[in-house]
DNA sequence: ATCGTATATCGTCGATTAACGATTAAGGAG
DNA sequence: CTCCTTAATCGTTAATCGACGATATACGAT
C-alpha cells in the first residue's frame, strides 16, 4: 500500500510515549519531585525547599513532568498544587512493564544459544 | 555529621542509575533498537536496516545504550554482536516497579483527600 | 490601593544531543 | 598484499537541556 506508509502504527505511538515519559524521568532531580509527590501528593511550592536548586529551575522540572503528563497542576490561590497523575503512572506501567518482562525472558533464553556464537 | 553530607545515601545512589537508564530509554530509536535485541538477541548490523537511521547515528545510540549499561557489545570478527544485558534489565526492574507500585498507591490514596482542597 | 508571597516565564549561558556524511580501523576472502 | 565488509569514530550542524538570575503575573492580606 504505498502512500500509507507515513501513517504509524499502534506501537510506534506507544513507544513515542513511553519514550517521552522515560526521557521526563531521566533526570535525578524530577525522579525525587515524583517522590516528594507520592509522599505527600501535594506540597506545591515545598518542593523547592527540598531540593538543592533555585524555584526557576524546579519550576522548569515540573513543566517537563506535566508536559509529559507524569504530574497535573491545580492552580490554589496564589500557589499551584501538584499531584502524581494516576493515569500517567498506570499508562507507563501498562507498555513497559510488559516490555521489561519479554526483554528479560529474552535474555534468559539467549544466555546458553547465542547466535553471534554457534 | 557536619563533613559527611557529600557522601550520597544509597536511594541517591539508586535514583541517579535509574535516572540514566531511564534517560537512555528516552529515545523512540533507542527503544526500537531494545525491542529488536530482544527479537534476535544479536543481529549484530542488521539494526541498521530495520530503522530508517544513517549507520552512524544507530552506533550512536547503541554507544548510549552501552554506557547506560542495557547492552553489551561482543566482536566477532569484523562486526559485532549486540546483546540485552539481563543484569541491566532485572536491576532496572527492582528499582523501578516499586517505585511505580508505590505511587499509583500514593495516587489512589489522594484521589478522595486533596491536601490542597480540605 | 499597596504590599508580600508564590510561581511562571524570559533571557542567557555553556553543555549535551541527535543527526548526518566522511573517514578510519579491523578483519576475512580472494 | 589487496579488496571488501563492518562498525566505530571524527567533524559539523542545528536543536535541546539544565541551570541560573531577573522579571512578570496572580492572588491574599493589610
Amino acid at each position: 500500500m504505498p502512500g500509507l506508509t507515513t501513517i504509524p502504527d499502534a506501537s510506534t505511538i506507544l513507544d513515542a510515549r513511553l519514550a517521552a515519559m522515560a526521557k521526563a524521568l531521566g533526570h535525578p532531580a524530577r525522579i525525587a519531585i515524583l517522590r516528594t509527590l507520592a509522599r505527600c501528593s501535594c506540597i506545591c511550592g515545598e518542593i523547592v525547599k527540598e531540593l538543592p536548586l533555585a524555584q526557576s529551575t524546579v519550576s522548569q522540572h515540573l513543566k517537563v513532568l506535566k508536559t509529559a503528563g507524569w504530574i497535573t497542576g491545580v492552580l490554589d490561590g496564589p500557589r499551584t498544587c501538584y499531584s502524581l497523575s494516576a493515569e500517567a503512572v498506570s499508562d507507563f506501567r501498562f507498555v513497559l512493564e510488559p516490555a521489561l518482562e519479554q526483554w528479560q525472558i529474552a535474555c534468559d533464553c539467549s544466555a546458553d544459544s547465542n547466535c553471534c556464537s554457534p
